[in-house]
DNA sequence: GATGTGTATTCTGTATACAGTATCCAAAAA
DNA sequence: TTTTTGGATACTGTATACAGAATACACATC
């Protein structure tokens, strides 16, 4: 007799409430204009406003939402020089993952990451959003291949501060396909064995992402 | 007439929770042994269980505490395997920040950090959790300035994790000044202006400072 | 003694209640 | 009109209350 343990399953309310936040905003369904409001939410979630409250905190903690001062919580926008920042620390993590991945140079994770590349990059209507999870699953594999959950943690705290505005994914004025098709070579560049380069072509990628979502923000 | 504003002083209790709770961590009142249960801190410190609650969550989320089995929180033990992803994400976050310096190459900075290195460094008694305080202090000072919020964010959020078992910083074991004055030979790598040779440096630093951590641990 | 079962206790998660503060609005004063 | 001021409103932070789940322990059974 092998009974799964059901404790996993087991969830409180604020991660649920948690999680459709993050969906929604991905979705779009709660914008720039609009203002989280405690009471609000949980009544419209027919729960309390406790859960609702620690949802809303820990959102605020990771950066995807800040206070507004007209009370409530609003999606933090970011200024130039923040979404640079947030380039730069990207660019730390999943440098550093291909530094370490370039290191142990594995044929099988190497062929994992082509899979996933090939898998991801063949989506048909390719919506911003869309774009966004594909490119967002590409790079989260790199890093979870390296197997530290430090840095995946670093990673999906990056990332999900980006949900709001679709950072890290192209806009409108910017050619969605652009910056497709470049990951094979983030593949190649750590099949070569050499943790130098394979940082340095990471950083590029991310410094030509960025270019592209500054050039799309029409700063 | 200049007001200065308050309002950057107006707390919440929760925070003042949180605080006192890393502080208590680090000055050892809190050890390993220790079970943190909601209402007995609640009622130590004459508030609701509401803000205790949110410090502990708060710990538990960025992996200071852990909930314990048996109800309540404890402090977050790791395994080697753990420990070493730690420093692979120091790494990340210092290397990168040793990267940006060395492109800036300003010698402003460069001043500062041995101004920093000298003042820490000249520490008398080297208690445990005082080598730590000052290691950490210098290595903080290559990130701040950086001026990224994220790298900091970051920075901070890993050594807190280290401060329960004061790790990166040397324990019994070790000759405590055995890594001390490695400092300024950082800086100079960085005053190369070379951004891979400082990664390099800095990599190094962290390993090294890893393997007298695994050497202190007897594992 | 070993093993199983019922019960008390502990602790958490969620709901609700209350009080203080900031914002907003409308009327009064300049 | 513009400015000031009082008060209603909105929202948060903290306290308290309640119910369910897990653990621990004592007792019963083999």
């Amino acid at each position: 007799m092998a009974l799964k343990s059901i404790k996993s399953e087991r969830r409180r309310l604020a991660d649920e409430v948690y999680d459709q936040l993050l969906d929604s905003i991905l979705d779009g369904d709660i914008g720039a204009d609009d203002r989280l409001v405690q009471e609000k939410l949980a009544a419209e979630l027919q729960i309390s406003r406790t859960p609702v409250r620690e949802a809303l905190l820990r959102l605020e903690q990771e950066g995807v939402l800040a206070t507004s001062s007209r009370g409530g919580f609003v999606l933090h926008r970011m200024e130039e020089k923040e979404v640079r920042e947030l380039y730069q620390a990207r660019a730390a993590v999943e440098g550093q993952a291909a530094r370490i991945l370039a290191h142990r140079n594995d044929p099988q994770e190497l062929a994992i990451l082509r899979q996933t590349i090939e898998t991801e990059e063949n989506i048909s209507s390719a919506s911003a959003k869309d774009y966004f999870e594909a490119n967002r699953a590409i790079h989260r594999k790199f890093v979870e291949l390296v197997d530290n959950r430090y840095l995946l943690d670093m990673f999906d705290s990056i990332w999900n501060r980006a949900v709001g505005f679709l950072f890290f994914a192209a806009i409108e004025k910017v050619d969605l396909s652009k910056s497709l098709g470049d990951h094979m070579s983030l593949v190649e560049a750590i099949a070569t064995g050499d943790k130098g380069h394979a940082l340095e072509v990471f950083t590029q990628h991310i410094q030509d992402g960025f270019e592209l979502q500054i050039e799309g923000l029409g700063v």
